[in-house]
DNA sequence: TCTCAGCGCCG
DNA sequence: CGGCGC
DNA sequence: GAGA
């Protein structure tokens, strides 16, 4: 909808989104500037953009830019897993124009094959019935591995939503403080999860998290799924965090993404700093703004206790999505 | 005019 | 490091 | 895009 903003119109999408969402909050209807300029995210320009929606009913800068056939190639060539605002970019200006020529650039990626192969399967939304059988397939699995192991299902899913643009699993083991911890560490476990899941040909393809020679950093697994009597190849995630973590990490994939920035925007201005690893305090930033030291943890196991910290009340994930 | 969250993985 | 993704 |  609100999405013909693509080139190097991060911010200003980020605008809109952040006024839809305000939007979407009123009880009353908005139906004049005046109003308009009174809420948050409303600033003199978008409330005109308002004022003609309701007068006219139509937006004619929305109607001219979907004659933009520029910028229908570059969103669709970001459609493409891999592809972001530089290579569609660079592509565009190389006479990229469909699939079919973004197929054949020899500084394709392999990620980016996979993407334009599949692109239909990656771009359609996930019933959420499905997502569930998908997890019940990797929590089986896991729990087959060792039955210590916990799964949830998070994003969009968790947030309640009907259809989900992919699957989102955070895999963890009670106890667990390191990721490469122990005999059987969850690094291990997923390393032996993904490979066991592929090989029964319920993941199709990895698409980050390989084993490196020699490295090992593996945190997260990205890649494809599919139901044998669906057919439909779906992006899948997975996550292992440890037990000491797991609240961090819920409230971090639970998102939504505008959630998650708005309230770490909130624990910096509270002079803290949240991330998928807990929230900390006396954090040091330089005159950059850059941190340099850490701080001292908060919290990071009990969800609800990092919402505590930051002094705001409890949120249920389905009251998470914003804009 | 500056900022807009914060971080993991890859080539 | 830039790029991309969550 | 808004807000400081
Ligand atoms: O820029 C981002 C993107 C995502 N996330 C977090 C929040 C999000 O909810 C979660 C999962 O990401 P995903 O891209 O799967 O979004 P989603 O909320 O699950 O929506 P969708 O239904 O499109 O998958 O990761 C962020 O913190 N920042
Ligand atoms: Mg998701």
């Amino acid at each position: 909808m609100e999405y013909y903003k693509q080139i190097n119109e991060i911010w200003r999408v980020q605008g809109y989104r952040k006024a839809i969402n305000t939007l979407r909050q009123q009880k009353q209807p908005v139906r004049t500037k005046q109003d308009a300029l009174k809420l948050p995210g409303f600033g003199h320009q978008l409330s005109d953009k308002l004022e003609e929606i309701v007068k006219t009913g139509k937006l004619t800068r929305l109607i001219e830019s979907k004659k933009d056939s520029r910028a229908a190639v570059l969103g669709l060539l970001e459609g493409i897993f891999g592809v972001g605002p530089n290579t569609a970019r660079e592509w565009y200006n190389d006479g990229v124009r469909n699939l079919s020529n973004a197929r054949v650039r020899p500084d394709l990626t392999p990620q980016q094959r996979v993407g334009i192969d599949r692109y239909h399967d990656f771009n359609t939304r996930i019933p959420r019935n499905e997502v569930a059988q998908h997890f019940s397939v990797v929590e089986s699995a896991a729990r087959n591995i060792d039955s210590g192991l916990r799964c949830f299902i998070m994003g969009s899913y968790r947030r309640g939503v009907q259809t989900c643009g992919d699957i989102d699993l955070i895999v963890t083991k009670p106890g667990t403080k390191r990721i490469e911890e122990g005999e059987k560490s969850l690094m291990w476990v997923l390393q032996k999860l993904t490979t066991q899941l592929t090989a029964m040909g319920f993941l199709k393809v990895c698409l980050l998290g390989k084993d490196k020679g020699g490295k090992d950093s593996n945190s997260k697994w990205y890649g494809a799924s599919m139901l044998e009597d669906i057919g439909i190849w779906r992006r899948i995630d997975i996550l292992i965090v440890p037990w000491s973590e797991l609240g961090a990490s819920l409230l971090y994939f639970t998102g939504n993404d505008l959630f998650n920035r708005s309230i770490r925007m909130l624990a910096v201005k509270k002079g803290m700093s949240l991330n998928q690893h807990g929230l900390f305090k006396d954090v040091i930033r330089d005159k950059n703004w850059k941190k340099i030291h850490r701080g001292t943890l908060v919290e990071a196991h009990d969800e609800r206790k990092i919402f505590e910290a930051l002094g705001i009340k409890w949120l249920e994930p389905k009251e998470r999505n914003v804009g």
